[in-house]
DNA sequence: ATGGTAGGAAGCCTA
């Protein structure tokens, strides 16, 4: 039965780790990856190394933050750059495109600290425009993945040491309501979904040997629309890229979705 | 102990 790989991974910029990336995808092999924080602009995006591998590129990039990119072996079509809601807003944080039978968005929502600045509001503006852009594709009743660093850590569960985090914008309450209220409309957290129990992190901080302490949070989330949740059969964090040498501190997620007519 | 490390910028900012 045919199915499609859909991973997510915040690299912390591409060309400091292009050895990681194809090193992953050379032996991941994923159908599509979502990538956040390439720090890269458009025309200087390594192209021809992922190429090699097989991929075809989307892009929205900037200079020096953010940027988001998705790679799919298969065309993609109809990309749209940038979330909705405010024309004010610069910062690459958004990409969409359809492949295939999926339409697939790289997600990299703002971090948010410190909470007294106006980054915090941002990240709450930021969360509230997604969740509305969300509504509309779901009334267009597609299949869609929206992946991606939410700079979000969903409970307590998911942080090593949520007394310490309680006050940071990835867990703070109105981080987490603002999560909330975008499952809410009728998305399923993949990874949450199939390990209801399950203890897993997909960032650890660079410092203080947070690594080799199992000091990490997990606010790299794949969520999926109710007919692309039909089709869920698999999700995994793997660790492996974040124990190499020169690591992001993320670690890619990847889902893995049925591909058929059947379905 | 208000540090620590990494990346990209350009003589700090973001995470």
């Amino acid at each position: 039965m045919a199915s499609m790989r859909i991973a997510s991974w915040n690299v912390n910029s591409i060309k400091a780790r292009l050895p990681r990336v194809t090193e992953w995808l050379a032996a991941a092999r994923p159908d599509v990856v979502l990538l956040q924080e390439t720090k890269c602009e458009d025309a200087a995006f390594p192209e021809s190394e992922l190429g090699d591998l097989g991929y075809n590129l989307a892009l929205a990039g900037q200079k020096a933050y953010n940027g988001v990119a998705i790679l799919a072996k298969r065309p993609i079509e109809d990309v749209r750059q940038g979330l909705p809601g405010d024309p004010e807003d610069g910062q690459a944080r958004y990409i969409e495109a359809t492949v295939g039978t999926f339409r697939v968005a790289s997600v990299y929502l703002p971090n948010g600290n410190p909470v007294d600045s106006d980054k915090f509001p941002y990240k709450l503006k930021w969360l509230d425009r997604l969740r509305r852009h969300a509504e509309r594709l779901l009334a267009e009743e597609e299949c869609f993945v929206l992946g991606g660093d939410y700079n979000v850590c969903p409970e307590d569960r998911d942080c090593f040491d949520p007394r310490g985090f309680a006050a940071d914008a990835l867990c703070r309450p109105e981080s987490r309501a603002a999560f909330r209220a975008l499952l809410h409309l009728g998305l399923t957290e993949a990874w949450r979904a199939l390990h209801p129990a399950g203890h897993g992190y997909t960032y650890w901080d660079y410092t203080g040997g947070a690594w080799q302490k199992d000091h990490g949070l997990r606010i790299d989330h794949l969520l999926l629309s109710p007919q692309a949740a039909d089709r869920l059969l698999a999700c995994e964090i793997d660790k492996g890229p974040r124990g190499r040498e020169r690591p992001s501190d993320h670690t890619p997620i990847c889902c893995e979705l049925r591909d058929g007519n059947d379905a």
